[in-house]
DNA sequence: AGCATCACAGATAGCGGTATCTATAGAAGA
DNA sequence: TCTTCTATAGATACCGCTATCTGTGATGCT
């Protein structure tokens, strides 16, 4: 009695080989299609398969194959434009070279990482991509690079995509953004404005996205003279909810600021929603600048001066770096930003531009 | 000579066994921990586990336990708001119930998504979930249901999510929200207004979300005893590019419009920025309604009243139901919808409010 | 003491592919 | 004509894990 596939189980390379009368190994090169297989004998491998809705097995394939064909990627938040936008490049890329993508989500939890990259060593992915900000903290830096040596023991390759490398001579790629550079240009827009009193609201403690944001904000301040006040560096999350939550504590103990810089669009949203309530005016009264260059950006009333981060390049970097390495392949990528000058930015009112 | 691990390979089972002197099955039992062994065994395993930094290989495990632990799923894009909110909550009652979760995108290409689909196949997915709206055509339900039959047959189950079946008796389970019904409260909302000429702006042809969408904005039409002009129904895409030109047209030929309803809030978006562009305010000269509900709408000028889905809610249920089937377990759910009102409306100018 | 019962650990056989070697025709060359 | 290729297909041995069965001392019971 032929052995025939039975119900609830998917046909094999040996059900189509028998079907076909050839053996297990010749379908195997017709699918792989890496192997001369006379026209003929294909023509009935083909036959077969469509008969039987032939689909191989990846599980089965990457077992024997020890190559994946998968690459991973770890967010905070698909939810977020910025990561959002990322995701997106990494799976265009991806995609282009012929990649699955796996999708994870930390929610900024950093022990819920530790786990989402076992997962990912367990997937044997070809390359972990780590999106967003790393916690500036020894340990975390200390189980950032046992991921990288872990992965590439493994084979893998880990990415980390808009953060810095936590130590020199770690087998990881980076792709970053002038994160320094970008907000020492967007507070040198708002000095030369002539903004004195400027907040950076929507810090997040101890994260190397910010903390590289805050030194560039400090350099500008230093290059325009300008003393850094402390107390105008207001600590919180990267949310809308927590830009209104600041404004309006900023509003009403700081009432002589002039200009908010805001970590990202999204605390930009709350930031203009809490003064838009309070009747400040933007940019008449208070100038407001964001960062990131969401599409969102546009929308907001006034549109957001803001910095265009070019998240979806990012993504595809991410990708072909960690795929297309050998020699003379360059390990780390340094994508450049610039700002976007849209309405919410102005002179304050009794200013004197120099 | 003790077999080591040679470097670039990863330790396997045998090799955990080996160091921890037991077989190879005992270690498969503690990593599993699903069959006693002794207290002191166990902590050998383990500790040859660490000193080795085993981890499991999935793709072997999935191919001897026949499980993947793994959901699939497709969307257009996960830039758009709607997808990244579902995408969430997919991800979210996935990792909860421990599984995986492999994202595709389709860039709204029925093509890719044959081919995506097929690649979910060879995944083995225990759970293939589709989010958005369908085509309209004979030939895509045709392939739709095929999926169903092909992924019924290997074990797995098709979601449609924010879509309908294509026909009835499909292996398919469905979360869907109601279009028409929103759309038909929506409309209501805007002829209690007393708008008469209310455009629907963004509709994209043969799409099954937009089709329910339109019927309902027809029949609150006819509820209301206000005749339905086809004029007055724009076709374009669900992006804000799309919103900003259908606007512009419709403001050019038809000026006699009180009211927008578009298609989604990023069209919404797109619909307010023509408008402001154009010197109509809003919602004093027309009026203007979203769709989705997604975080930008309340952030919109003026703050867009809109219809709420609950996106995320789709995505947790779309898993839930593919991954708990059995004996009278529900295969079909419809989530409600209602309308939120901001101040993107109002009474037209020249109103006679019934 | 004598035997059934446990609790645990090992042996074995695949899961569904691919790498690699071997076998066998027919074509080509001497 | 006989050997040597070359093109094609088959056989075999894993890849790393789990299901399932078998073995064996220690325990409980009469």
């Amino acid at each position: 009695m032929p052995r025939r596939p039975e119900r609830g189980k998917r046909p094999t390379l040996a059900d189509v080989a028998e079907r076909a009368g050839v053996s297990a190994m010749t379908v195997s090169r017709v699918v792989s299609g890496n192997y001369p297989v006379a026209p003929p004998t294909r023509a009935k491998v083909l036959r077969a398969m469509k008969d039987l809705d032939y689909v191989v097995n990846a599980h089965a394939r990457s077992l024997a194959a020890t190559t994946t064909k998968t690459v991973a990627f770890v967010v905070d938040d698909v939810t977020g434009p910025f990561f959002a936008l990322i995701a997106r490049g990494v799976e265009h890329q991806a995609s282009s070279e012929g990649r699955l993508c796996l999708l994870c989500t930390t929610h900024g939890d950093p022990e819920r990482e530790l786990a989402v990259v076992e997962l990912m060593r367990e997937q044997r992915a070809e390359a972990v991509i780590l999106v967003g900000g790393a916690w500036d903290t020894a340990t975390y830096a200390e189980r950032t690079a046992a991921f990288a040596r872990a992965l590439e023991k493994s084979g893998s390759r880990l990415v980390l995509c808009g953060r810095p490398a936590p130590e020199e001579g770690l087998p990881v790629s980076t792709v970053e953004y002038d994160n320094e550079g970008a907000a020492y240009a967007m507070t040198s827009h708002l000095l030369a404005n002539g903004h004195r009193r400027i907040a950076y609201v929507g810090r997040a403690v101890g994260l190397s996205t910010t903390d590289e944001r805050v030194a560039g904000y400090r350099r500008a301040h230093a290059d325009h003279a300008v003393g850094f006040d402390p107390s105008l560096v207001r600590a919180g999350e990267f949310t809308r909810e927590s830009g209104t939550a600041l404004t309006e504590a900023l509003v009403e103990e700081r009432p002589d600021v002039t200009a908010v810089f805001a970590a990202t669009d999204m605390v930009a949203a709350g930031v203009l929603a809490a003064l838009r309530r309070r009747g400040v005016r933007v940019p008449e009264d208070v100038s407001v600048a964001g960062f990131d260059d969401i599409p969102l950006a546009s929308d907001l009333t006034p549109a957001l001066t803001t910095v265009h981060v070019p998240h979806e390049q990012l993504g595809r970097e991410a990708v072909r770096l960690a795929l297309h390495r050998g020699p003379g392949a360059e390990d780390r990528v340094m994508l450049g930003t610039h700002i976007v000058i849209r309405d919410s930015v102005a002179p304050p009112r009794a200013a004197v531009v120099p």
